[in-house]
DNA sequence: GCCGAGAATGAATCCATCC
DNA sequence: AGGATGGATTCATTCTCGG
């Protein structure tokens, strides 16, 4: 077993591919995790930018957007996408309790392809919930894409318990010094998408921390959790975040 | 050509099926419809998300015997509704003229089906817009599924003109004295929903019109409409409905 | 400290242009 | 012909800064 880049008494971080990791993993409690989305534009040409390029439109971004960080994975044509997806959906399960619940992010380009691939991977699609943007960039003609998507459900028969989370959560993205990572989620978000998470000793799983907001709202909500990251800058950033004190909620 | 049921200075209705009538339809604007969602009706909805035919699962961790029930089971319904949504979507866009904006509702369970039949039916898809319905029943320990769902798009490329439509659209369902269909959408919501149109002389087809809340909102806009409804009932109440005067908005 | 004006920002999209 | 590149564009919200 693989040693972990960080440990506290709440979350520990390993530092490496989530399909080498996760086979090394049981008895999670949840999966809850924000994947790269291989979206980005209509062309292939667009999908196969640099990271940064697509997805980051700040007046710093020729120059110095230097604390916002690249990530790999976010390159993969239709095909290959789904196929990945199934992977470690799959593998992610595996490392799950029976009953486990789940919630994955995705944009409106990639929603079937990542219905599809939770339910290839053997998890039970319940619902769609939204994050609802305010501050998106509109096209004339158009609806505005102001939404990005939690695709949530269960391995299995799925436990009730006394808790009603909204279907519909609206709050802005992390702005300037804030932000590490170029689609690095509010902890606000975060915490909303961990209200399908009954307490307990489980730990929550993430096979794509980032900059780590899902670890971040699991520690300030008394939950235990587990990160994976194959970006080494981004364990550091990550583990600097969690070592810092629980905020009062 | 058939005979229409109903007819004024803005909007058209036949009576018929939708694939008997569409083949007769020509220069239409857009295509904007509430289809059926396949719930309860001819087609079976709560076999719909399995997707086992396309993605076979080969490994099974313990205690996967109760998961295999939610892969097995029968696909031929959810293909039939795939074969008619496609049918149909394609002899809509046959019906309108090229660059002809589309909007048509969906729940979140047929929402990937959805994205796949306009695309086989030869639409672009742009985008998912959100309708949030405040008054849905909260289930415990799951998020609401609260909203139900306009995916979008054109018939080739997309004319830019001056409206920016929000990407997410709340507001409550019909009660009372004004509801007469059972699922029928609020006129407000409508009116949202055909922010997508141009005002031109093209008319906007509803190809599965209801109660007819689609023309009445168009009417209410200024905007040309034809329906299509199967139901003779339904057809009568529209009319009805559609008679009244102009509403003042 | 509060308020208002002006600037910056966003998992974007389109299209002309260049290889 | 088709992939790759870069510039222009849009508005709601948040941020900055001065009065």
């Amino acid at each position: 077993m693989k040693q972990p880049y960080y440990q506290d008494d709440h979350v520990t971080i390993y530092h490496g591919d989530t399909l080498d990791i996760l086979p090394t993993l049981e008895n999670c409690g949840a999966l809850i995790t924000d994947p790269p989305y291989s979206s980005g534009g209509q062309f292939r040409a667009d999908r196969s930018q640099r990271v940064v390029d697509k997805y980051v439109q700040t007046q710093t971004k020729k120059g110095d957007a230097k604390h916002v960080r690249e990530f790999e994975g976010d390159n993969r044509d239709q095909r290959s996408f789904l196929a990945w997806m199934m992977l470690w959906t799959n593998a992610a399960r595996r490392a799950c309790v029976t009953g486990a619940p789940f919630a994955v992010f995705t944009d409106w380009r990639q929603l079937p392809t990542m219905t599809d691939a939770v339910q290839a991977g053997g998890w039970v699609w319940r619902g769609i919930a939204v994050w609802e943007k305010p501050s998106a960039r509109p096209m004339s003609g158009r609806f505005t894409n102001q939404a990005e998507y939690l695709v949530w459900g269960s391995d299995g028969p799925m436990e009730q318990w006394d808790n009603y989370p909204p279907g519909v959560f609206r709050c802005g993205t992390p702005r300037g010094e804030d932000r590490t990572h170029p689609t690095q989620k509010p902890d606000e978000l975060m915490r909303w998408a961990l209200q399908i998470v009954q307490p307990t000793e489980a730990p929550v799983l993430d096979p794509f921390m980032g900059s780590g907001s899902t670890l971040r709202a699991a520690k300030d909500l008394g939950l235990r959790a587990i990160g994976i990251e194959v970006d080494e800058q981004s364990c550091e950033d990550a583990a600097k975040r969690l070592a810092q004190e629980v905020l009062p909620l």
